[in-house]
DNA sequence: TAGTTATTGCAAATCGTTTGCAGTAACAGG
DNA sequence: CCTGTTACTGCAAACGATTTGCAATAACTA
């Protein structure tokens, strides 16, 4: 499996960027939170390695990787104002995001295609992307709850 | 049909609220604009009756409202960073956003229903509430575009 | 009609994010 | 290796939507 830092590595290359310190610690950071961060956490998780590391520098290069198309960022409604940055999977996939805790689950299922492509009929709309997200109580979240 | 007038109106009494002219002329533009309205156009429809009313005021009604249940807001991720509000309908429904001219449909679909509750027995969460959007273009930016 | 207090307008604060700029450091070519 | 070009950085200030504190105002109650 091909990591974040070999992707934009490579994307680099092609296009007369330049790998610096600070972006090869921020693509690690990402390899390895392995969630849904926020800019923040991000941040947080980088200054471990390099306190003089920049919000805008994370910002900058969260920005740079959408725009590449190998991250996505979004933004939950339940989660306040920030956006979430997500490593692009090669599939599909939608999002349930715990109301306490934040965790995020990844899951897909055949209907939502077909729930897209009949309201398409019915519309005569073109739907070009979808956002399917689930508010709720993951498991853990749920049983801390019962005490 | 009860307007949103009409059912604040009910609530400001039962709890000792006050019909201000500033709430009343926002409840009308409500009723009247029966889109999905940012704060900012909510702002200048009701500007146009009331000069001197503010974008705070209108905030706080939207918000009261929002806390009353009688609207909800929501945020389109491909929509910038501003709330649009949505008057509560009896049925739960969902939207497709036109990227293009912002026009909101709504619409609702039975299989949605069954993918939640093919989630929560899949991952042991627990659903609470849904947003399922769709992006794209509608029609109407559809044939323009392709002029 | 007057008193109380919920609500307003205003201006300043907030929060996540973006941007301008001058300095720094990758990398290509010698 | 050394050096020049210029992509990238840190910083501080700007941003845009929204929220807030406060003193003044105006609904409603008695």
């Amino acid at each position: 499996m091909t990591t974040l830092l070999q992707k934009a590595d490579r994307q680099l290359r092609s296009q007369g960027g330049r790998m610096t310190s600070q972006r090869r610690i921020i693509l690690e950071a990402l390899d390895c939170l392995n969630c849904h961060p926020t800019a923040e956490e991000v941040y947080d998780t980088v200054k471990l390695r390099d306190q003089s590391i920049n919000l805008s520098t994370v910002y900058r290069t969260l920005r740079w990787l959408e725009q590449e198309g190998l991250i996505s960022a979004r933004r939950f409604a339940e989660d306040g104002r920030q956006d979430r940055f997500d490593p692009m999977l090669p599939s599909e996939h939608y999002h349930f995001l715990c109301t306490e805790c934040k965790e995020v689950i990844e899951f897909d299922h055949p209907a939502i295609e077909s729930i897209c492509s009949s309201f398409e009929q019915n519309s005569r709309a073109a739907v070009q992307s979808v956002s399917f997200v689930l508010y709720g109580l993951c498991p853990n979240c749920q049983s801390r709850r019962k005490n």
